[in-house]
DNA sequence: CGAAACGTTGACTTGTTTCAATAACTGTGG
DNA sequence: CCACAGTTATTGAAACAAGTCAACGTTTCG
């Protein structure tokens, strides 16, 4: 249990900072619950306070917002080796939820130890910090898209974040990865509507940039999207380094 | 010294959390420097490290990025009372720049008493980690009002958070506030041209909402805005509360 | 087989940008 | 005290990106 939980965060947290399985007991206080949830649900609700952070082993979620006239803003998708959650816990009511979008597992952690572990164990503190710096920088990202880029860029920028975040945990090659995301998702992550997706996929599809078919991103021609969206994925990296 | 840095930090941190002054002198490792900027200076600087995060103590700055394009796109607008600078130094290199947009005076806090206090000071991290919550919760919105709202309705949204955050720090009431800000300010952080600004403010004029003239923001018809813009400021305060 | 979800395309509308020009205001040096 | 440059605000007209509405094709799954 520990091993596989040891694992997962040390591939967040990086090669240099070393949980001991002391630590990662502490973190866990002595039971770390497996929990499965179907696509669709809902894993934090916004406006709850909740008693659980998770750290998602295999599947795919979405952060989001509703709006008042229906619409929907997805904030980041979370693959495996993430760390969910953590607002919901710290905040006394989650400003945001979460809902699984492929069958989803993860292993849920009780408040009480992350508020223990945080006040006992010095590098876990600093560790759960860069997280959370970490996590902005992702949300800081996500807001250049919106603001300042147009719809083809602001596409190709976010295929080529969620390439190397997989490819940090395994799950992508430079070549492409599976995604089971479809074009209402990426519409609602981007601000735009899926009618406008799905030209822009067909744009940078007739450009020989990328191909997204059958729940597969073929990044054709990854040099040349790097440069069409000024992609610089170092903000995704730099949050594991060491203090010093 | 300890007096002045105690009222601004407690008003941050809520009345739940009390930190001693034992909690600040280890915060602050035996020093507060008062420090001042200039117009237009940049005080933290994307790409760098830094040796110190601030308390703004007077005056106004914003955390930006630069495009490629040369665009600017403006991530959040601080006000006294505001931590600042903390993600230059959880991450190797800051992954966005903060810049004075008035003079500014504020005090800085050495990396180093601000690790040596996350690891001895249990109440202290959990109030550092709740600000960082707070702050992902504010950019949050900030995706919200790009992703998903038109620019009168964005405007809106924003003028009412800004009066809510500054009337929480006592520099504004119900009826409006001091605000330094200029048009192409207003532009670079609502993804919009400075001369849609100058339209969507004269819009906002027109309809007896509010009026933005002289470096004030007057709130003429206050109730009229939240519901246009379906202002909820719950987020700005729910970070400050208890954590059960 | 039928229904539901997802993808694709076209025609038209709307919000926002771009370009351009002018006005008001601020501070500076002669 | 005025002339001047630099910054900010304002407005109009044309161009463009994205949204809306609507229809149809394709796949999936019970």
């Amino acid at each position: 249990m520990l091993t596989e939980l040891s694992s997962h965060i040390s591939r967040k947290l990086g090669p240099e900072i070393h949980l001991s399985d002391v630590d990662l007991g502490m973190l866990l206080g002595g039971q770390a619950k497996p929990v499965f949830r179907s696509i669709g649900t809902d894993i934090v609700s916004e406006g709850e306070h909740n008693s659980h952070a998770f750290i998602l082993t295999s599947g795919w979620v979405c952060s989001y917002k509703l709006l008042k006239d229906g619409g929907r803003q997805i904030i980041e998708f979370h693959v495996p080796g993430d760390f969910l959650g953590l607002h919901g816990v710290l905040l006394k009511n989650a400003n945001y939820s979460i809902q699984a979008i492929t069958p989803v597992r993860m292993i849920a952690i009780q408040v009480q130890s992350i508020v223990d572990a945080i006040a006992r164990v010095p590098p876990l503190s600093e560790a759960i910090l860069r997280l959370a710096a970490r996590e902005e920088a992702m949300v800081v990202e996500h807001l250049l898209d919106l603001g300042r880029r147009c719809a083809v860029v602001r596409m190709a920028h976010f295929l080529l974040e969620l390439g190397t975040r997989l490819k940090m945990v395994g799950l992508a090659t430079d070549q492409g990865y599976e995604c089971p995301l479809n074009q209402y998702l990426l519409a609602d992550s981007l601000g735009l509507t899926a009618v406008h997706v799905n030209r822009v996929l067909r744009q940078l599809r007739e450009r020989n940039l990328l191909i997204f078919r059958d729940g597969y991103v073929h990044l054709y021609n990854r040099d040349g999207l790097v440069k069409l969206a000024s992609f610089d994925g170092s903000y995704l990296e730099q949050a594991d380094a060491v203090l010093h």
